[in-house]
DNA sequence: TCTTATTGTCACAAATTTGTCGAAAAAATG
DNA sequence: CATTTTTTCGACAAATTTGTGACAATAAGA
């Protein structure tokens, strides 16, 4: 089981606390900063799940901290949530400009906040969710990084635990190869787009098993798709 | 795969920009034009799928681009969200009773205008805002990409898939062949228009199931229709 | 360092799709 | 009923798209 862990850069201490105790009571890692250069610091020593950024703190501000952290590799990619103070729409347009993706406006209540929380995460890491991820006959566990098909375990290499994975956590969806290489090799890989294929390939093979049927589907001139058994 | 493609006609640089940009990064294809009457040559060139149309540009006013697109046959039917500088009221009447679908005042937060957009699509072309369609006794997923008749699923190749989409997308409606070609094949495809009598004989033969009707309507000297059931 | 895995590309085979024809069928026309 | 127009249908060869095995270059481990 792998407890999100959450980034919390608040400088309301009577906040930040409640926020702490809520959150950790449903499940989540908390750590909390009252100061941007000290949350940047916190970010790059340990890359949270995702960061909870207040717009209006001391020192470095909120707009900064968000460029910062999506300038540097490592936390280029977590998700940001940007608590803002009034109805700023100048604010608002700026935030996502500069790369949160998504806003709650005080005062809301902790339980909003945990919502949009959960939802941004769904939506960007869905396999922090919940521990194992489920489909068909085949079940991943992320944390053990661990792979098994009816029980039997499976031996599968690293590219094609990654694709594995990011078709699990789309089931049903057909994917291009082109967003295929920006998902499991990042975006601008420099990537034949054929090799996919190949990769296809040998995922088809790793998870092949007898009197089994092949959960790969693929859709002629349009990408592949994971089918659930 | 299909990205909605976006028109943008916007002559506040900054603006196109933030906007071009956060589009992109939620999925769209931008394309975007300062000037009214290079817009309406881009939309000539390759339908859009929903056009972007700020009121107050300089030469050909949004007004006027409003009405061309709608008079032209290939156009006609795209959805178009105007924005408008204030609270104008009058532009807002006029703009609605142009044809524009909706309307979005300045400022506005791109997030704002992606609900928007992503509302209109919804409602005016299902299938690209990843929702299934349902035309009588036939399902199609576009995410999964997936076609199914009363719970059969049906193999279909890409071409025929494509049609079927776009009928269901229109249904009722009568297309000549040369539209069928535009909206099927792209603007420009250099094909007999014969072909696509062999299109609809063959996505006929897909979707047939015993003891059903042929839900395609020939009209004659006219074009085809997809009748529910 | 040596050995074993993993990766990205190719080239070629296999499978599927595509655009056109021409003949047959059907529907209008007179 | 004969003629003309339009659509359906079956067949093909060309073109496109995928599947596969092999291979050299790297990376990872022992």
């Amino acid at each position: 089981m792998s407890a999100p862990k959450l980034l919390l850069v608040e400088d309301d201490t009577a906040l930040a606390e409640l926020l702490e105790y809520r959150f950790a009571s449903e499940g989540y890692e908390v750590r909390t900063s009252a100061d941007g250069d000290e949350a940047l610091v916190m970010a790059a020593e340990d890359t949270p799940d995702l960061v909870l950024l207040d717009w209006m703190i001391e020192g470095t501000s909120g707009i900064e901290v968000c460029r910062r952290l999506r300038r540097d590799k490592a936390t280029a990619h977590v998700p940001i949530i940007m608590l803002t103070a009034r109805e700023a729409e100048d604010d608002r347009v700026r935030g996502l400009e500069t790369g949160a993706d998504d806003y709650v406006t005080k005062p809301f209540s902790p339980r909003e906040l945990l919502a949009r929380v959960s939802a941004v995460l769904r939506r960007v890491r869905p396999a922090l969710a919940g521990e194992t991820i489920e489909t068909g006959d085949i079940k991943l566990d992320p944390v053990a990084h661990r792979v098994e098909r009816r029980g039997r375990a499976l031996q599968i290499g690293p590219t094609e635990y990654r694709l594995l994975k990011f078709f699990m956590e789309h089931p049903r969806r057909v994917f291009s190869r082109s967003q295929l290489l920006d998902a499991v090799w990042g975006t601008g890989s420099e990537i034949e787009e054929r090799t996919v294929d190949v990769h296809i390939r040998r995922l088809r093979k790793a998870i092949a098993l007898d009197n089994a049927r092949d959960p790969i589907r693929t859709v002629r001139s349009a990408g592949y798709a994971l089918e659930p058994v």
